[in-house]
DNA sequence: AGCACGCCGACT
DNA sequence: GTCGGCGTGCTC
């Protein structure tokens, strides 16, 4: 029913503008780009305090995704005209008060923002002992409210003060030596606050790891150096072994450990105390990585990996790369190739490029690709790589970010969070597989890479490097409109051809062949590639041993209490779990609505489809991968390389097995049902369905063997299914785009979601319709033409107990839709009992 | 988010 | 009178 609703509320109503009496909704918009100067130039690299946040210095994207909202002047001030408050103020109190008259006009400020509520920015006085340390990108302790001990908050801002009328307080202390992020970044964590909707403190806590904030594996030390003022007379009154201590000391000339010093005296630390009370030793505290983790730097000095010849195609790809990096200014470039063209040697020369210049680069992959493979591949070819992996320590991830940020790492290479890497020298950004969902953060803030690499790269004036064998619409519709340059590479390396695709359709029994899951086209395939000693990979877009435990008599499907989403049957100790809350009951051995006992279980799970494999090639050798098997850390890594030792012959799997993998001796490639993601009310289902379709096949034909593919689907005639089953991506493309144009969806427009999330079903439709009409009144005021839709129930309607509805909002410009909800939402609360939450997800890329 | 203030009723 | 419950409002 809540899947039915929203396909309906995603598929109907086709957008028509209310009316056009309005028509300026640009102009309307306070961060539109007409605003600010077109400046093509990277900002100097360090700018002084009181210009970093100045809208004039601000660098504009001058190429830059469609509807794009740039970096605003003072995202956190009301753009109204002055308020009327503002004007109670005046009226109201003596102004200004006449005990801070005397106060110089021209104290410092600093603007701090905080990561927990409230989130600030407010202005601190910067007392003239912090005046020449304190800089942006801080973090300082300050008084706030009446609380007890010091708040700590992030400095966003250092700048002349004017407003000696109001009562400032003094920032009280500075937390860190140096600021843990560069005025760039600074700029940046603004700019996502500021459009992701998120607070920029919040945005600090995800710039910079939580290892880095905790200092991680650093232990302060306390270092001892002699007293500046000592004479040779003091020294020899002291007693023997404290005599001994200074006059090492002194001899060595080096900041020393208490434990160092009594150990090279061969005295206890009593001494050393006595002479630090008498202030003969001075200490000095600093912070520093445990010894142990130093060992962790791997140097590649060793073995410099075979440099691959570049095909033809490639050396021209390079060079459009290699001059958009020389030229200094910032643009986006999509990197199209065909799966086995070369996309990844194509990124190792353009870095080697920027290396060459003494820039550093970072390479963004889809969480599941960061393999040893991936690694090897990098760190082969580089002095310093930094790659950024899940399974780090805390302190391992502390130590990596503070070699990146000295500027000891040429390459970082990690997942979306890479994209904030602290490199002082950045040259060049790589998003691989670009179209990834993974890029998108699910939790807040919402962001994704790729935008936020976009912003990165326009700011420093760097390219920001797109590749992929199956664009997404956006950097597809991006290249088309002139906001990217294409770069194609339609052919695979050793002109070897894309593999044949056979479509099998699921609806004629004949082809079905029996119950199971294999059909027999795809049967007589496997068959054939076993007597051949290929492997084969089959995928299977679920997991599980079977998806619902339905009952035969009276169809009852046996779901979870808590989400409403069927529970899932696994076969070890015969559970049934949701996969949304992990709820888990026993398998119901009668159904629970008619008792009956012979319930079934329906549907085809990766569990499932291993046992009729198993049965169906005794002689096979069999592994199964998925989030199941592979929950244990390095599970992953010995499937795949058994796979490529040829100690599997046939791997089954889900997603995980569609992405990146390059092993030659895999000849057939089946995909069991082609349409599980076709039929989600999603407007992006089919462009998955293609994605997926496409780059599983990509994973055959990469050998001197060839290779082929057999695609089941119950509508072979799916225009998605057919473009992909021809390698087809144009075509795909142009018919895609004619559905988005239908209902403005992106890349055409821009949408923004509101989730709504309450324990009570009744109070949290009624918070959702409140936001609803403030949503209204804000587009009407701004005069915009969006379109609002909701709130309804999302495809799973109930999530961890609690009720959900969600907002949809879509227009043309993203700075509209970004300004209706912040004015609709500035002052909403609800009643704290109620226990409602709301979060904004700005250009979703899930509709769960 | 804290923390204080202020307004209540219930207790020493 | 004074203690403590929680509703309300502010924090540069």
């Amino acid at each position: 029913m809540t899947m039915l609703d929203s396909q309906l509320m995603l598929d109907s109503q086709p957008f028509v503008p209310e009316d056009r009496k309005n028509a300026s909704v640009v102009s309307s918009a306070p961060f539109s780009q007409s605003t600010f100067p077109q400046t093509p130039s990277a900002p100097p690299a360090e700018s002084s305090p009181a210009e970093f946040l100045n809208p004039t210095s601000v660098t504009v994207p001058s190429d830059s995704f469609p509807s794009d909202e740039l970096f605003p002047p003072e995202p956190f001030k009301s753009q109204e005209e002055p308020s009327a408050d503002a004007a109670q103020t005046e009226l109201f109190e003596t102004n200004p008060p006449p005990w801070e008259l005397a106060v110089e006009d021209d104290v410092l400020l600093a603007s701090i923002v905080f990561s927990k509520s409230p989130h600030g920015p407010y202005d601190y006085r910067i007392p003239d002992s912090l005046r020449e340390d304190l800089k942006p990108g801080m973090r300082v302790g300050v008084p706030l409210g009446h609380r007890k001990k010091s708040t700590l908050g992030w400095c966003v801002a250092v700048k002349e003060g004017s407003a000696a009328h109001r009562k400032l307080r003094d920032v009280a202390e500075l937390l860190d030596d140096t600021p843990l992020c560069d005025a760039a970044l600074v700029r940046l964590v603004m700019w996502m606050g500021h459009y992701y909707q998120v607070p920029a403190g919040q945005v600090f806590d995800t710039l910079i790891p939580s290892s880095v904030r905790a200092g991680a594996g650093t232990r302060q030390t306390t270092y001892f150096t002699p007293a500046k003022d000592l004479t040779d007379e003091q020294i020899s009154k002291l007693p023997a072994k404290q005599q001994a201590v200074v006059r090492l000391l002194i001899s060595s000339g080096k900041p020393t450990t208490a434990a160092e010093l009594a150990v090279a005296v061969g005295c206890t630390e009593d001494p050393i105390r006595r002479l630090r009370k008498k202030e003969i030793l001075i200490p000095e505290v600093r912070r520093e990585m445990h010894s142990n983790i130093r060992i962790l730097a791997q140097h590649n000095d060793g073995e410099r990996k075979q440099k691959l010849e570049l095909t033809e195609q490639q050396q021209a790809a390079l060079e459009r790369i290699n001059t958009a990096v020389d030229s200094g200014r910032g643009r986006t470039l999509l990197l199209h190739g065909v799966t086995g063209s070369g996309k990844t040697e194509v990124y190792i020369k353009a870095i080697e490029h920027v290396v060459s210049q003494a820039g550093s680069a970072i390479v963004m992959v889809p969480e599941i690709s960061l393999t040893p493979q991936t690694r090897g591949r990098f760190e082969s070819r580089f002095d310093s790589v930094a790659v950024l992996h899940s399974q780090m320590s805390p302190s391992e991830r502390h130590y990596h970010w503070q070699r990146i940020r000295r500027g000891e790492v040429q390459v970082v290479i990690g997942p979306r969070s890479a994209v904030f890497a602290p490199l002082p020298n950045l040259g060049l950004i790589v998003l691989d597989e670009e179209h990834d969902t993974s890029f998108k953060q699910d939790s807040q803030p919402r962001y994704h890479a790729r935008k936020v690499a976009h912003a990165r790269a326009m700011a420093l004036g760097i390219p920001l490097l797109l590749g992929s064998a199956t664009p997404s619409m956006e950097a597809w519709h991006a290249s088309q409109c002139g906001h990217a340059e294409l770069i194609s590479m339609p052919n695979r390396v050793a002109n070897r051809p894309m593999p044949d695709v056979q479509l099998v359709d699921l609806r004629i029994r004949d082809e079905r062949g029996g119950s199971g899951a294999i059909s027999r086209p795809l049967h007589a395939a496997v068959l054939e590639t076993i007597r051949d000693k290929g492997q084969a990979i089959l995928l299977l877009n679920r997991r599980g041993f079977a998806t619902t435990i339905q009952c035969p008599s009276c169809g009852h499907v046996v779901a979870c209490p808590d989400c409403d989403m069927p529970l899932t049957h696994h076969r070890d100790g015969g559970k049934a779990m949701c996969h949304y809350c992990d709820y888990t009951i026993g398998t119901p051995p009668w159904c629970p609505a008619c008792r009956f006992d012979g319930i079934r279980y329906g549907g085809l799970g990766t569990q499932k489809l291993e046992m009729e494999a198993k049965a169906k090639f005794p002689n096979a050798r069999i592994a199964r991968m998925d989030s199941d098997t592979m929950k244990r850390p390095g599970s992953h890594q010995r499937v795949l390389s058994e796979f490529r030792n040829g100690d599997i012959d046939m791997l089954l799997g889900t997603q995980m097995i569609a992405k990146g993998l390059d092993f030659p001796n895999v000849l057939l490639v089946g995909v069991i049902n082609a349409d599980s993601a076709l039929h989600f009310p999603d407007f992006r289902a089919a462009e998955r369905t293609f994605q997926l379709v496409t780059q599983v096949a990509g994973r055959t034909g990469r050998g001197d063997r060839g290779g082929r593919v057999i695609v089941q689907t119950f509508t072979p005639e799916h225009p998605a299914i057919q473009a992909a089953s021809r390698h087809d991506y144009h075509k795909f493309v142009e018919e895609e785009m004619v559905n988005r144009r239908k209902f403005n969806y992106p890349p055409l427009g821009s949408v923004a979601r509101i989730i709504i999330r309450g324990p009570l079903e009744d109070k949290t439709e009624a918070v959702a319709d409140g936001i609803l009409a403030r949503l209204e009144s804000a587009r009407d005021l701004l005069g915009s033409e969006v379109r609002i839709l909701g709130p309804a129930p999302p495809p799973i309607g109930r999530l961890r107990g609690k009720y959900r509805f969600h907002l949809l909002l879509q227009a043309t410009e993203a700075a509209v839709v970004g300004e209706t909800i912040r004015r609709a939402l500035a002052d909403f609360k609800t009643d704290p009992k109620d226990e409602i939450e709301f979060l904004v997800d700005i250009d979703p890329v899930n509709l769960l």
